[in-house]
RNA sequence: GCCACGGUAGCUCAGUUGGUAGAGCACGGGACUGAAAAUCCCGGUGUCGGCGGUUCGAUCCCGCCCUGUGGCA
């Protein structure tokens, strides 16, 4: 394989990532790297489209299922987890495929960014936000201001969850949050060829459509009543994720499901809109037109890994 | 058939004492370092139902027509 550390796929979701993952996997004995916030979490299966059992059984899936569901997964411990992987894959000879629509554990992973090395501190974060509760984030961000003027030219006074964040930074470490972003980051993954799958919008919203009805069919209401009864408060990260957020409201009877439903497809499609903003400015993404048969995909994968690799062999 | 009320952005609607119009949502664009499927920012996209009339000028006033809803027959 040359020099190449990994594959990545990369597409706003329904595109068939997991799919295309999975058929690399078995051609390039690979192993699949999920880069998805919400796959992280126990419990949550269906509608966050977590592999099938066939496909689980044709690959060697990471990163999914790796804390319960009340549990926080952030991009920290995606980070952590993440690269331990890639080196454990690579360990055994495998190539990474690492298969992912959160385009910020993307970046943490491939472009391995240096995070702050303080751990969250909850307790003050949770001052932060009852203050941005109390109306103060125009105070807050001109505080902001006077303690990493750069951090604030970049963070909205309304961005409540960034500003609460850097804030939570600077009062803990002592050190401008702007300030240890730029610290020495390792470039860990120098050599991976990244593919993104792209389809017209109003195809993705008809594929979304479908999904959302097959999530449905295949029972995600009851996967979303079977977690709040286990007591996943519906506060949680994962509980106002897409979907979930709209059940937990149909089985609390605040919603209707007829109402839910549109309401699921349409935040999905919004959610697709903002993956797209975020891969097309990733560099070096190689598109792939995501409308025709995967075989065909796989084919010009394989076409540009081969190209790839004369290139770093000469 | 008659009466009443409607027809303005993709949808629901506001508005203009006559000077070619604006909200919410949808939609489009963007940002993104420990919640990221989260959070936030920007953008009005229009034969003002049609045809005539009055007027310097009509989405607004007048007439006719088309059409929707409700009521009376």
């Amino acid at each position: 394989m040359g020099k190449l550390q990994a594959i990545a796929v990369v597409g706003p979701t329904s595109s068939g990532k997991t799919a295309l993952s999975v058929r690399l996997a078995e051609l390039l004995h690979g192993e699949v790297l999920s880069a998805d916030c919400m796959a992280a979490y126990k419990g949550f299966d269906i509608g966050t489209a977590k592999p099938s059992p066939d496909e689980l059984a044709r690959a060697q899936f990471h990163l999914i299922d790796v804390v319960e569901p009340e549990e926080p997964f952030n991009v920290a411990l995606f980070q952590k987890l993440a690269r331990e992987a890639v080196r454990q894959v690579q360990q055994r000879g495998h190539l990474p495929i690492i298969a992912g629509g959160t385009g910020l554990y993307l970046r943490a992973l491939l472009h391995g960014f240096s995070l702050p090395p303080a751990a969250g501190n909850a307790e003050m974060r949770q001052k932060l936000l009852q203050r941005a509760a109390d109306g103060e984030t125009e105070q807050m961000h001109l505080e902001l201001q006077q303690l990493d003027a750069d951090a604030a030219a970049k963070i909205h006074r309304n961005d409540v969850i960034r500003l609460t964040r850097a804030l939570e930074v600077i009062l803990t470490t002592g050190q401008p949050f702007s300030q240890l972003q730029k610290a020495e980051a390792p470039e860990e993954l120098l050599h991976v060829a990244v593919f993104g799958l792209t389809m017209p919008r109003e195809l993705l919203a008809e594929r979304i459509e479908l999904r959302c009805r097959l999530m449905l069919e295949a029972g995600w209401l009851d996967e979303v009543r079977r977690l709040l009864d286990a007591g996943v408060p519906v506060s949680s990260p994962a509980m106002r994720s897409l979907g979930y957020r709209e059940l937990a409201a149909v089985v609390m009877g605040e919603l209707s499901l007829e109402e839910a439903v549109p309401e699921i497809t349409k935040q999905t499609r919004q959610y697709a809109k903002r993956q797209m903003t975020w891969f097309r400015k990733e560099p070096g993404v190689q598109w792939l037109d995501a409308t025709q048969p995967l075989e065909n995909i796989l084919n010009e994968v394989m076409t540009h890994i081969d190209t790839n690799d004369r290139e770093t062999a000469r």
